[in-house]
DNA sequence: TATATACGGTACTGTTGAGTTTCGGATATA
DNA sequence: TATATCCGAAACTCAACAGTACCGTATATA
């Protein structure tokens, strides 16, 4: 086979994703396969991730954060590329619980009460994640929707439903653009994480709610 | 020397940008260096970037593209890390004439006019080149830097002009908080080309105007 | 025209890392 | 307890690529 620098899904197996459903059905003699080493690695794997990027991160990186054999790692996956993808599709890390969002009675306080530390922090690793795999995201659509599916449109749909909720009690006008407004908050943490390399803080997060945000939805500035 | 994958400008030399000023200098015999290969080969490092991202790029692909051997690219750059810093650091294509911004009297006629297809079509060309430099910007400042300088503040300083200028004749209102609006659609069109693999359009950067640029500041949708 | 030198091209070296193989030890099943 | 097999570890193969060395040619200077 010829060079795989990069990543190469073009004919991709099951995927460990699709494979959790089924448990047994291994019943000859001896050992059965240790189910507990797979998030470990896939957990590995998301940090080195993190930490180097697709490119700097090697297989035996991977294997030494998980304390498991590089041959372990060839055992379930057959390729790098291949247990990348599943790591990000696997990663539920995070994950918003949508039965109990906030609920205020305004867009202003619905927004900044989803304003946490621990969802700052986990947002800053998931678009570290993000950093290293976007260089990649260009050849590679399966992967590219596996991202925003685990990564960036969990957010966007929290923005959504609940702007929808406001323009349903009549909070915000019918006119305003949702989809593209859902999506403000992402993109400028993004380029502020990944390409300015600037940290986000709950102030930052504020002032786009009320410099941008609710302004773009016609609500005046009520700041405390 | 060890390990060297990514990017090392701990002790960087002058670098190319900064050599450009002293000419000659050079009075032996023979034949001085030919000057006008060194923008070739930089514009092909930056082809070859934008195609390949940093680490799937090599320098045979750089010479070839650039019609030049090998060895002539490491005559004048050390390492491919500093060839790839001074091509950004260099790149001037696509620089606004700030003497001719566009002045229609209102806000939306002047962001609207800034909207012309060469200027999409160069703006898609350095994302891609950033898409391939994002995952080394967190751990070299320097290039990080370079590129925020050569790529993305052009961009934000055209918006925070035409805003200031609009502020300075009461068209939107001082509280306007221009910092933050002026990397709105940086931060969306980056995201979008980036990670949601979308293309950018004249309807696309017309509704982030209407639906979010003007709005937040304070200006009614006046949609033609 | 004569000469020094920069050029493009190619062959080379050394290192890195993906993927494979092997092996002794651990462990769940029988 | 016996055994099949899965584990972690380490040694291995092989290809790609950064960087170097060398060669015949082109060309600007003297």
């Amino acid at each position: 086979m010829a060079a795989m620098t990069q990543l190469d899904l073009s004919e991709r197996s099951a995927g460990r994703a699709a494979q959790l459903a089924d448990a047994g059905a291994n019943h000859k003699l001896g050992r059965k396969r240790d189910l507990t080493r797979d998030p470990a690695i896939l957990d590995a794997a998301l940090e080195v991730l993190a930490e180097t990027g697709y490119d700097g991160m090697t297989i035996d990186m991977v294997a030494a954060r998980a304390k498991a054999g590089k041959a372990t790692l060839y055992r379930r996956w057959p390729s790098k590329a291949e247990l990348v993808f599943d790591a990000i599709a696997c990663m539920k890390q995070g994950e918003i619980d949508f039965a109990q969002l906030p609920d205020t009675g305004t867009l202003r306080g619905d927004l900044v009460a989803m304003i946490k530390p621990p969802s700052i922090k986990d947002g800053e690793k998931k678009l570290r994640i993000m950093a290293g795999l976007v260089s990649m995201l260009a050849k590679h659509p399966d992967l590219a929707e596996a991202a925003n599916t685990a990564i960036v449109e969990p957010r966007a749909k929290v923005n959504r439903l609940l702007m929808r909720r406001a323009m349903e009690r009549g909070e915000i006008s019918p006119d305003c653009d949702i989809e593209t407004l859902a999506l403000v908050t992402p993109s400028m943490v993004s380029y502020r994480v990944l390409i300015l390399r600037k940290p986000i803080n709950r102030e930052y997060l504020i002032s786009l709610i009320d410099s941008v945000i609710l302004p773009a939805c016609g609500l005046a500035q009520t700041r405390t």
